[in-house]
DNA sequence: ATGGTGGCGCGGCCA
């Protein structure tokens, strides 16, 4: 089974790019973030034409998540529960026996700003929600746009991000309450070439000088984890023409 | 410290 998250940014204007990708690489699930689209506007139709069933929760302008996936997918959940969120940032369903919780974590902006105590509050709130998912499916996903890199060697410079939004302390020690919940970062059961990232600021250049960060994640289960023979980062996506701003983080499960 | 680019939507916000 291959699981598959990537930010689109705009999935109106990356739909072309989501399609040829879809059939390159033959993901069983596909977690997509910033579609920026209203659910009324979500490709159903082109994406079903593709393979692939869909689950979306979206909202004008900003935001947006989606799940599709080659077989039907069940019991599906928009939002956290408990979590009154103006913003579309999580969807959940279930896939066989699989449970996928698709995130886009908010940005932050800039550390001790409101949207950062909005970040900070949303993970301690997704902390809980975790871990009733995990409690209610031992074969537990949970991947998408974290807007955290875990650790110095994702970031392309520690020493100019340390202590900024995506790389400050607090925003790790979230991360790393809901890795203690039961939880593994896959990219890291594997040997990994260095410098490999999965966000490149559109300004100054940031993909053709690597200046990037990995912030895409696929967190695995105890369950997961020992069923977990690769995991990767798909750099080609980030350099083609009109690219989004992030790449895909896939995995491969044996079950 | 600022600005660099891109998406949405048509001015400014967000990333």
């Amino acid at each position: 089974m291959k699981i598959a998250t990537w930010n689109v940014n705009s999935l109106r204007v990356r739909l072309p790019q989501v399609l040829v990708w879809l059939d390159a690489n033959r993901p069983d699930v596909l977690a997509i973030q910033e579609t920026k689209l209203t659910d009324d506007n979500f490709p159903a139709e082109p994406l079903a034409a593709a393979g692939y069933h869909a689950t979306w929760h979206g909202q004008p302008t900003y935001n947006g998540v989606a799940i599709l996936s080659r077989t039907p997918l069940k019991d599906v959940q928009m939002g956290m529960p408990g979590y009154a969120d103006t913003q579309a940032r999580v969807l959940a369903a279930t896939v066989g026996d699989v449970r996928v919780l698709d995130l886009y974590v908010p940005n932050g902006q800039e550390v001790g700003s409101e949207k950062y105590a909005y970040k900070l509050d949303w993970l301690e709130h997704l902390a809980g929600v975790v871990k009733a998912e995990l409690e209610a499916w031992p074969k537990l996903v949970v991947l998408g746009d974290f807007n955290i890199a875990p650790a110095d060697e994702d970031v392309h410079d520690p020493e100019e991000w340390r202590g900024k939004v995506l790389f400050s302390e607090p925003e790790k020690a979230a991360l790393g309450k809901i890795l203690d919940l039961g939880l593994v970062d896959s990219f890291r059961l594997f040997d990994q070439p260095p410098e490999v990232f999965s966000w490149w600021d559109y300004r100054a250049a940031g993909f053709r000088r690597n200046r990037g960060l990995r912030i895409d994640l696929v967190l695995l289960s105890q369950a997961l984890t020992a069923k977990c023979v690769a995991a990767r980062v798909d750099l080609e996506p980030r350099a083609w023409e009109r690219p989004s701003d992030h790449a895909p983080a896939v995995v491969e499960l044996d079950l």
